[in-house]
DNA sequence: GTGGTCTAGACCACA
DNA sequence: GTGGTCTAGACCACG
């Protein structure tokens, strides 16, 4: 359960951020439901409107579809979705890093080095863990 | 002047980044005055308060000093604090990048890809402009 | 509560060094919450705004952190890092006082005699409160 | 010429101090004429109008009077008095700074402790420059 | 409810 | 004119 109340980032993101990884790696498979907001809220231990918000999010994203009175169940093509989505996202981040790299004057191969430093960085983070 | 009231980065953010960036690629020189917090303001169509947070933010990090009644420098090792301060950045946000694709499922060399796409891309982005 | 408006010291200033004082002597515990910003405001009698300066301060130095939608808590090593920040306030002080009493033809027995007296004077001060 | 531009004190301040400590050692004499008005101004690179306010400063505090017409002279007693003052200002700084510690928890040794080390360290200081 | 950002406009200290 | 502080009151994101 790797929600953390502090920290930067907001709770029903970590949390949406977290389900999208489970439908992503298979361990919700298709037309499988999901927790219930209330079953969910209380194992995090965290408001059931927050939740709600991280369901809604997933929902908009087309991962996931509500059947009133049933539950939430992942969408045929959610674990695809999802993979993509992270991808995109990342995309989306390196490039404005690039860019906002590039407007300081660094130069590409600079701009690699330090990312080829980070990689390197995360890696030992990982296994330190 | 690439200033966005409507995107999630504060303004206060987005100017500082921007001088940050001047300043950086040397667009200001050491010991020289920045423009001064209304002819900011009235520039960019900001209030002056919003100017000031960024000016406090560069000056806490030693890119520049305020004299009162005189107006703002960019410090002697300036350009070179700046330089520094996105590197720092840049490492920053790829890191917290590659965690989360990570989380995703993302393998190192998935990662690695997608940033090779990025870093083109965005070399395409500047050449088209 | 002890506020002076038309000092010389900023209010937002006389505010972050107060609850700084509170937390190294250990009023708010680590992990507790502070009074929230609107509370405080009222209480002394100020903008909202001001005291928000005041948190950030504090937050930037490491002693607070800030959840949004929750409150303002106590860091974990809170009350140590009051503890040192107020002694090395307290060294810059004295040091800049000394330089300027030397350079007032002051002897440094003279100085230090002139201490002996401001901290007896301290203590009366302190006794009859 | 001990006048620092950038530097957080005041220029008027600055030289008031300066000319405060002439005085108190002597190199004005009681009926003495200071310098010019603009004479100083020029000297010291300065705006007349900041000079002027240093030397209302002085004047206020009757270390020095004027002749309109004539000059600036220094006052009978104005070494005396600009000693007392540098004392009387040392003392209210020191007793300050001793009350903002011991609000913070630090027992009268360790406020005493800390004055040692300025002391010492003022001196190293004194003998490096 | 909480903290975070922003505007409009005021007053002060300094050069 | 410059930067620095403060108020009044608004809107947003979060829980």
């Amino acid at each position: 359960m790797p929600i953390d109340p502090n920290g930067p980032v907001p709770l029903y993101q970590q949390i949406a951020d977290y389900i999208r990884q489970l439908v992503a790696a298979g361990v919700f498979r298709s037309a499988e439901a999901l927790p219930s907001l209330r079953a969910l809220a209380v194992q995090l231990a965290v408001n059931p409107n927050t939740v709600q918000r991280a369901y809604d999010q997933l929902e908009r994203e087309g991962l996931v579809y509500a059947r009133r009175g049933l539950g939430l169940f992942v969408a045929e093509r959610g674990a695809e979705l999802a993979r993509n989505k992270s991808q995109e996202a990342l995309y989306q981040t390196f490039m404005q890093a690039i860019l906002a790299g590039k407007a300081a004057q660094l130069s590409g191969e600079k701009i690699g080095a330090i990312f080829q430093r980070a990689l390197a960085g995360a890696d030992v983070k990982a296994r330190n863990q």
